[in-house]
This record gives structure tokens, sequence and C-alpha cells, in this order.
DNA sequence: CGTGAGATTGATTTCTATCAAAATATGTGG
DNA sequence: CCACATATTTTGATAGAAATCAATCTCACG
């Protein structure tokens, strides 16, 4: 099974030295196991704990008040999560494991001793930081601006590029590991209407499934009905500080 | 007019020391005029500067293949922004004044050399983006999730709860500097549908305009319409290495 | 004034939600 | 390992929200 620590995905894109790497090995001395469907944390829960995911998917949600679930944003291995809790005090949103998982919890003060120690982790975190937020106004721009059926194609290309990044044993078929009413909350849609497009987008040709996984038949086509973009591919981040 | 550096905004947060203060003052060196409407960046240009917004107002958007806009994020004097110039080389987003405006840009090699001599600024930069983040998935579940009604809503109090951050005197009433459509825009709306949601509400008493202004004359209910949370009221930074 | 951008209103269409039911799949306790 | 309970997917019919199309109106400004 696909685990990866916070160092290594680090490491891809900029290299550390060892005595970085050592310290956010640090971040994970604490694995917890965690069973799928488990809250791991709470909305509007006092936190002031942060996570790597190690293993497994998670996903981030907040429910509004007429009951409608709107999820925010799922993770995989290597993925830093409930980062809001460097900001607020209250959990602006929940976490749930979306399979059986492993996240390594640490205090926010082990975070900070960690940005007073190693500037370039800092400037790294950052980074990242603004990477995610590019990556959220990609689907504010697809949940505002794009039809139902650009939206599961682009979510769709979203996760599986995701998974690859943590998976290299994977060319065209993945597990979604989402139930379709999961896809709707995503993407702004109900379930009734993911299955739909989904349908549609089958008997067109452009994706397959089989017990749960999908399968990509033609990216290329897929990309241009969601107007998607891999924001993966041209990330630049040599300019940082030298090791 | 309402102008504001960046270091008084971050001081807002958490307290700054002089030397930090002056070395992020000199982010701001080279401030520079736009006109109202005037490209700041266009989307796909290499970039390596990012600037501080010092006065006036500007928005992020992009286009989309079909030729419709989606409006990523307004910005107000204080704001950092094109953040996402330090992960990518090619603009992510464009960059338009809304309002005649002042800009400081900056290399992002000067943004290095802050990072590497200023952990603290670098950690805050961090918490800064996190921040972002956070507003950002407002947007996301308001667009996704909600009414035109309430999207309209949530919009104009976030808008005014922004102004406020950086003037005083507001107590109720705003200038927008918007027109329907930029507003339909951002909120994943057609013009038309703006104006019969803003037409309606100021028909219920809930909001009133008179020359550009707008003034919200029901905060509570617009709150609760528009599923509004205001996160700038319990940022909690103090936990910061001290300066 | 005339011009053009923006706001407003009405009529109609389109997309997606909602409601309802059946068909499959998945999981669990005995 | 079966049988039942539950969750998920699928399909159809209908309703509703927002888009689209098309004018008209208003107002700031050269």
């Amino acid at each position: 099974m696909a685990g990866s620590c916070f160092a290594d995905r680090l490491a891809k894109h900029v290299p550390l030295s060892d005595v970085e790497k050592k310290a956010l090995a640090r971040l994970e001395e604490n694995p917890r196991r965690v069973k799928r469907g488990a809250m791991i944390q709470r909305v509007n829960e006092t936190v002031t704990e942060l996570f790597v995911l190690r293993h497994g998917r998670v996903m981030s949600f907040v429910i509004l008040p007429d009951g409608s679930r709107q999820i925010l944003r799922v993770y995989f291995p290597g993925d830093f999560i409930g980062s809001a809790s460097t900001v607020y005090s209250k959990a602006p949103e929940s976490l749930v494991a979306l399979d059986d998982a492993v996240v390594c919890p640490f205090d926010k003060h082990a975070l900070r001793r960690l940005l007073e120690e190693f500037p370039r982790v800092a400037a790294l975190l950052f980074l990242l930081s603004n990477a995610e937020r590019v990556a959220m106004t990609d689907r504010l721009a697809s949940l505002g601006r794009t039809s139902a059926k650009a939206r599961v194609a682009a979510f769709l290309l979203d996760i599986f590029n995701r998974v690859r990044l943590t998976d290299d044993s994977i060319t065209d078929s993945f597990d979604l590991k989402l139930t379709q009413e999961e896809i709707g909350d995503a993407i702004g849609l109900t379930s009734v209407h993911v299955n739909r497009m989904v349908r549609q987008m089958e008997l067109e040709g452009l994706i397959s499934r089989a017990n749960g996984r999908i399968s990509l038949l033609d990216i290329k086509r897929l990309e241009e009905i969601g107007h998607y973009t891999n924001r993966h591919k041209d990330m630049d981040l040599d300019w940082l500080p030298a090791a």
C-alpha cells in the first residue's frame, strides 16, 4: 500500500538536507491508525493539532445549516492536513478518513519549533500552502463557471493525477474511494446527477468502470471537457534558499 | 483614501520587531500607480514578481475557454497578491485594478532573502497563506452548495468585512466598486440574476443602495441567508515564535 | 446632447434538483 | 457461507432555479 512521508514529498520539489529531513520526520513520530469513516477532526472543535497523512485518504468538508455537505479537499499520503489550525483555534472544517488510514498528529508548538529552527522549511511550507491555494482557485472556477459534466471530468482528472503523485504504478486506472454522493458533494451536484454524467461519459467511451476502479480512456478529451490544467507539472520551487 | 502597508497589516496579528518591520517595508520600495482597469498581471505570462497592494482594489480572475470569467478574489490595501508566482513561473491568474491603485512589486528573490533572514516572517506568511486558503474554502462551499441569494449575501458581507479591516470609518455602508456583472463572475451567476437577487434583497429591506454605495441594513439576517461566518474575528496567531 | 456602459425587466429555455422506485452491491451476524 | 440489512447505483418523471435572449431604461461623461 502506498505510504509517503512528508519529507519525501517535499524533497520531490527541493533538495533537503539530512538535518531538515530528520526534523520533518519528527513530526511523524506518533502515527495513529484511523478506520475508514472515522472522524479525525470535527468542525468547531478546539484544535491545536495538525497532521501529516501517511497512508490512505482523508477528506475535509463542512456541513451547511440546511444539512448539505461541501467536500473541500481530498488528501493523499504525504499531504499536510488540518493546516487551518495554524490560524484558527476552532476547526473550520471536519476531517474524515475515506480509507483505513494512518495520520501523524503533532502539536502546533512542534510546528513552531520547526519553523524557528528551519527557516527554509518554513519557506517551503509557505510555498506549498500557496500551491494549495491555487488548487483551490481551480476548483472555484470549476464550480462557478462550468457544467456538471465538466466538473466531473475535472474532478476525476484531479484525483487521478494526485493519486499518481504517490503511486507510480498507476497509469490510467485508479480507485476513487468515493461514492457518487461524495463526488457530488465535492463538486456541487446531487448524486443523481453525478450518476447521469458518469453514465454518459461511460457511454461516450471517455471512462470505464469495474468494481470501484475507474479508467480514464481518453485523457486528452477529458481535459478539454473539464477545462483541466495539471498544475503539478510546472511547479517551480528552485529559487528557494539553498540547503 | 485608505492605504495600508504590509507590515501594519501583519502587525495587527502579531507584534513585529522594528527590524522585521523595516525588512517588510523594503518590499514596498517601488510603489507603482495603476489606473482603474489596468492589467497588472496576465494569465500564462512569465512572472517573477509579487506585489503588496498599498492603495485601491485589485481582483484576480481566470477566463475559461468558452469566454466566461471566474473572479477568484478581490484584494484590499495591505494584501499580499500574486503569491502564485512563488510556486509557478507562469501566472495561473490575471490581476486587474478595480480602482486607481498603488501596487508595490518586488522580485521573488527579494522574498527569498526576506524568508532567509527572517524566519518569523516566513512563518507568518505561511499562516496568512493558510488563512487565505480557509477563505477560499468558504467561497467553495458558497458556490457549491448555496442558492443565488445566499451567495450574493455572503459576498456582500465578505467585501464589507474586508473593507472594514482597512477602513475603520465604515460602519454599515461601503463602496463595492464592482459591477453586477463582476459580482456574478465572482459568485458564479449571470449579471441578470445578480440584479434580480440584489433587487429582491432591496425590496425586503436587507440592503439599500445609493450612487454606488451599498448599505447593509440587516446584517444578522444577511449572515443567516448567506451562511456567513466572519473568519477575521477569531484568528489566533499568538503561538508563533516571539519576536 | 449623444454615446455607451451598466442596470432593470420580461419571456423563454435549459440545466440540475427533487422525488420516487428499482436494481445492485456490500457488508454483517449468525 | 448464507441470508438479511444497508448502502450505493441506476433510471424515470417532474419541478425549480438560474441562464439566455431581448428590450428598455438610466446615468455618467466626453
